[in-house]
DNA sequence: TTATCTATACCGACTGGTCTGTTCGCTACG
DNA sequence: CGTAGCGAACAGACCAGTCGGTATAGATAA
């Protein structure tokens, strides 16, 4: 099957993106690149004309697959729930979900990785970025928007800011994980936002938790009641 | 006066860090310092062995003026209430404000720079990013801890995922501002910081903030009264 | 059925340039 | 005059990207 490059062009895509994410992009050569996938030049090349064209490619990718993540997770949302503010708890409670099944290869994000080289770049790369980001802050706003129609916040706050902190506390997060060597602090910083939330937003606020020992050993984390299917 | 290196030294850092924040480690070269510093390969090679030894140097400067600043906003914060929970909202507000402050260059940590090349660097520099979040954690959650001996949190949380919340919430901020081109987004989820703690222990909350207009406009970002001396 | 042709997919040696790091020499102070 | 501080040329490794060539699959045609 000499054919079908497209399996090809894949293990250029996951290999460069998984080199990426521990080295940089600039240190990710082009034969470290063919290396790991198992190719040569001739190939990386026949797929991509420039190393600066496999960027574009792997942010593209990167993201169609966020975007179609988020909806997945909106509408999942939406149906378990009528009221706009459980939605939203209900979505970030599956992103908190999934990342706390996440195990060895703490994760990291091509869009902080690219902006933090972003003088590498063309325009066009970095607004694939800066679209992502406005696109996921929107997204969530809108959401935001519907809750603040139902409850009054208890703090004056900017939709719009209120919805960057999701997309803040998970970029922090994957920096915190990566320096702690621990996948599950990802899910924890998930959590603090689903908290935020509920205090900000929820009219029967929950009694105040009596003091525990003095160390925090025994949080107990409540399960979400809603299982996500494996795809 | 051939005598002080020192002047060439730091002018070698501070080119250093500056290129390093915007374009990556790998892409500093050692060329494009010392034409920054506007001094010769010679000079470059008598202050640091190698370049390795020029990332250490810069992550250690940095962590001790962070953990100097921290102190000193600690102290001003210890200085101006005597109510644990009061101290760490000032404080908080005390980094609000200096991010608030700033303008042009687009500010950037050079600990988020280095994790996400982590592979360039030898145990010790990382360790070092290590230590400066494991302190800064740590002397955080102290405060939080004598937080919760007044006031039972109105929602279960561990007091080291909560200080991490702070250190998560500025490196996220830091990417969303240079992808944003917006030095303010900083101060901005700060302020979420701020608003989260408040919920989560202050004893009196504050009324439901009526419903504004429709778009976001005119939400006041009330000043802290509490004014910073120029360093 | 078999010979020929063409486009796709890939290989690997090679090139010009850039990278870090070395070497040596100059100069100005103590 | 000795040495701290630095300039300038150089060395060897590595970089992105090129190019001639190969292998395979299908179309065409005899």
């Amino acid at each position: 099957m000499a054919r079908d490059g497209s399996a090809t062009r894949k293990a250029i895509m996951d290999a460069a993106q998984a080199l990426i994410l521990e080295t940089g992009f600039s240190a990710a050569s082009v034969d470290a690149v063919i290396t790991r996938a198992g190719i040569t030049k001739g190939a990386f090349f026949y797929h991509f004309k420039t190393k600066a064209e496999l960027a574009l490619a792997l942010v593209q990718r990167d993201a169609e697959a966020d975007a179609a993540h988020l909806e997945t997770n909106l509408q999942r949302a939406e149906s378990l729930s009528r009221d706009p503010l459980q939605q939203l708890l209900i979505c970030i409670g599956l992103y908190e979900e999934e990342m706390a099944r996440l195990t060895a290869p703490y994760p990291g994000c091509l869009y902080a990785s690219f902006i933090y080289e972003a003088q590498l770049f063309d325009a066009a790369t970095i607004a694939v970025v800066r679209q992502v980001f406005t696109h996921w802050t929107q997204r969530i706003a809108g959401k935001l928007e519907a809750v603040m129609q139902l409850y009054p916040p208890r703090l004056p706050v900017e939709v719009k800011t209120l919805a960057e902190t999701s997309l803040v506390l998970a970029e922090g997060a994957f920096i915190l994980s990566k320096v702690q060597r621990d996948p599950g602090a990802v899910a924890a910083q998930w959590r603090q936002y689903r908290n935020y939330l509920e205090l900000l937003f929820s009219p029967q606020l929950p009694d105040p938790v009596p003091r525990r020992g003095n160390d925090a050993a025994g949080v107990t984390h409540d399960k979400l009641d809603v299982s996500v299917p494996a795809k």
